[in-house]
RNA sequence: GCCCAGAUAGCUCAGUUGGUAGAGCAGUGGACUGAAAAUCCACGUGUCGCUGGUUCGAUUCCGGCUCUGGGCA
């Protein structure tokens, strides 16, 4: 039988930090952060990485641990947060995945051996040199004798995709297809019960995210970028990739203005946060707690206390 | 007051040598197994400003009106 442990999810800006600390305070439990940007030092204030004040206390892991001039990936993070969240239960402690990335929450708690190969590699990047002389048609073409599988399935706009599973297949042997049939086959390394926080009206949403990022603009996203940029950043870091730092960059080096750069972090941040919903809405073994207007946080404890009991926590 | 240019999808605009119209962006839905705050896909009926006229037929041509820019007084 796998460990029990709790996902919090949702959108951005859906209060899944508040949350997961008020289930933590409750069920005796630690926060493990799954939220791909918020793993970089000094991308605090643009992630919404939670505060001190915030934590109130409760260990918060997967925060902050990484470089920002590092590359991370769901491989990385399931590798480094599998251990924390072991050692957690090992203390009889409820670990609490809270995060708005679906890949990596997804990829913890199944235990998800990925293939392997990554961005900036050898192959990928004989790869990225073979796409840009000749384009993708032979590179895909290449893909169809291997795998026709995937071939089929992968558009061929979609080269990220395709130069990955050739690069699969150039590292292992194995295709794509065939080791994401062997490893979806396998049993998930944890018995995770989901609780997903989305507002019922979508304008609603959208106006908490307007007002959040006004927020992270007065709280000094600009200083911050900055600083990063002092630290000698490269412009190309995956870091700098996360909404609200890849406009403010352009700021920074005079190519926008800070108006511009705040509606620019509102649009990406409300596009982002559907493609969120899209992630989570397949999942059919997801609690959601609808928020009408207002966040009711002392609703949502109850409901999700509710749906935590009766799994035999607490 | 006069002259000129506009008025077409939520926004910015294209277009129809007269046969009721289409791009980008936005929006919505979807995909996603080592960049995932990334990447990729699908979805376009709107009194073509209002009102007369010409015409088999007007969003398109002509007149008037309204509004918005700009210019001249």
């Amino acid at each position: 039988m796998a460990p029990r442990i709790v996902c919090v999810a949702g959108p951005t800006a859906c209060g899944k930090t508040t949350l997961g600390v008020l289930l933590a305070k409750r069920f005796s439990g630690e926060v493990v952060s799954a939220v791909s940007m918020q793993i970089y030092r000094g991308l605090t204030i643009g992630t919404a990485a939670p505060t001190e004040e915030e934590m109130q206390g409760i260990p918060h892991h997967m925060v902050g641990v990484a470089e920002p001039t590092e590359q991370w990936s769901a491989a990385r993070y399931v590798a480094q947060a599998a251990p924390i969240v072991d050692d957690i239960l090992s203390r009889g402690k409820l670990p609490i995945v809270v995060g708005g990335t679906g890949l990596w929450m997804d990829a913890l708690v199944r235990g998800t051996a990925f293939a392997p190969g990554q961005a900036g590699g050898a192959v990928r990047r004989h790869l990225e040199r073979q796409l840009k002389e000749a384009g993708i048609a032979p590179l895909l073409e290449r893909l169809a004798q291997v795998d026709p599988q995937a071939a089929a399935r992968l558009h061929p706009a979609d080269t990220k995709r395709i130069l990955r599973a050739l690069e699969v297949y150039a590292e292992t042997g194995e295709t794509i297809t065939a080791h994401n049939a062997r490893t979806r086959r396998l049993p998930p390394r944890y018995d995770a019960t989901w609780i997903g926080l989305q507002f019922a009206h979508r304008e609603d949403m959208k106006a908490l995210i307007d007002l959040r990022v006004d927020k992270m603009v007065e709280a000094g996203l600009l200083q911050e970028v900055e600083a990063l940029l002092r630290q000698g950043l490269p412009r190309d870091a995956t870091a700098l990739q996360a909404i609200g730092y890849k406009e403010f960059l352009a700021v920074a080096e005079g190519r926008s203005t800070a108006a511009q750069a705040i509606e620019a972090v509102k649009l990406h941040s409300r596009q982002y946060a559907k493609r969120q919903l899209t992630w989570l809405r397949r999942k059919e073994d997801i609690h959601w707690i609808w928020w009408e207007k207002e966040r009711d946080f002392a609703r949502a404890l109850q409901i999700s206390t509710q749906i935590l009991s009766a799994q035999g926590l607490g």
